[in-house]
DNA sequence: ATGGGGCTTCCCACCATGGGAAGGTCAAGG
DNA sequence: CCTTGACCTTCCCATGGTGGGAAGCCCCAT
């Protein structure tokens, strides 16, 4: 039931840089050694280790991963606990998602604008030589504005 | 018209700092130097910054603000090149976005089933327990099971 | 002429990850 | 028993943008 790091890689699906590194930053405990030095993993530890990985993939950023993990091996916490900490990952997705819409939203209506043919006279280029929406204070430039 | 390094910053709205790593990574010429080493800016490198700053709120990574500020610089440029980049970076942010709307689902739907009291139960770590969703092929872990 | 604020360069840190070098180790097969 | 190749170890470096800070120079106003 002993893995060496590489085992343990491919069983939890996080390479064995990120297992040295996730030592390292304490997010996972010392691997016990074998007497030549090489870590050694059980069965127990790539479960943590798969945890670790779904967590990640939630977005979820380390401090936050550590604190489920607490949570997770503490058989006698209370729900509640978790699903903040999951709240407050949804909220942050949320704004990160309202941010991207954002941009995108701004750039879609300027390319859309946009002829794109082998004219050089361009909105979008124009915007972002000229400030933000809705403002076109340009004054010292005379090329770019259409 | 000459302003330091200072001036220019707070004219753009980029700091020092980014002016010089700017700088240093050649998304903008090397600055003329007083006698004394000072950088010296014109009001037309205000522009540029600007346009810059600008063109990173749109989340575009500096290689592509780098084509941006080329093709702005070119009167002749053809608006499609303008208009590709830009196609590109909607791509890009609409797949950022895909992907937090993906782990925010995913983690809504745990969070909703989650009580969030007292009770150690929870589905959100069962779940980052358990593997993928849908498949729920814990066999070793005793505890965590609803 | 002195003080304070600005400028210069250089190094370090973040976060999570990958690449690679230099050197030790293990197992299999000759 | 020895070689070979795959693995392991540590250490350093890079990414992308950004900030912090130190050491030292410069400029202006008092």
């Amino acid at each position: 039931m002993h893995m060496n790091i590489g085992e343990a890689a491919k069983a939890s699906g996080i390479s064995p840089k990120m297992l040295r590194y996730y030592e390292s930053i304490s997010l996972i405990p010392q691997a016990r050694r074998t007497d030549s030095g090489y870590r050694i993993y059980t069965l127990n530890d790539v479960d943590t280790l798969r945890f670790i990985r779904r967590a990640r993939e939630f977005g979820l950023p380390m401090d936050r991963v550590k604190l489920l993990v607490g949570l997770w091996q503490d058989k006698n916490r209370p729900s509640r606990e978790v699903k903040e900490i999951a709240m407050r990952q949804i909220a942050d997705l949320e704004s990160k998602i309202s941010e991207l819409t954002a941009m995108k939203n701004a750039l879609a209506q300027l390319a859309q604008a946009c002829h794109g043919d082998s004219r050089p006279d361009c909105p979008i280029l124009s915007d972002l030589a000229g400030g933000s929406l809705g403002y076109n204070n340009v004054d010292r430039h005379s090329a770019d504005m259409l």
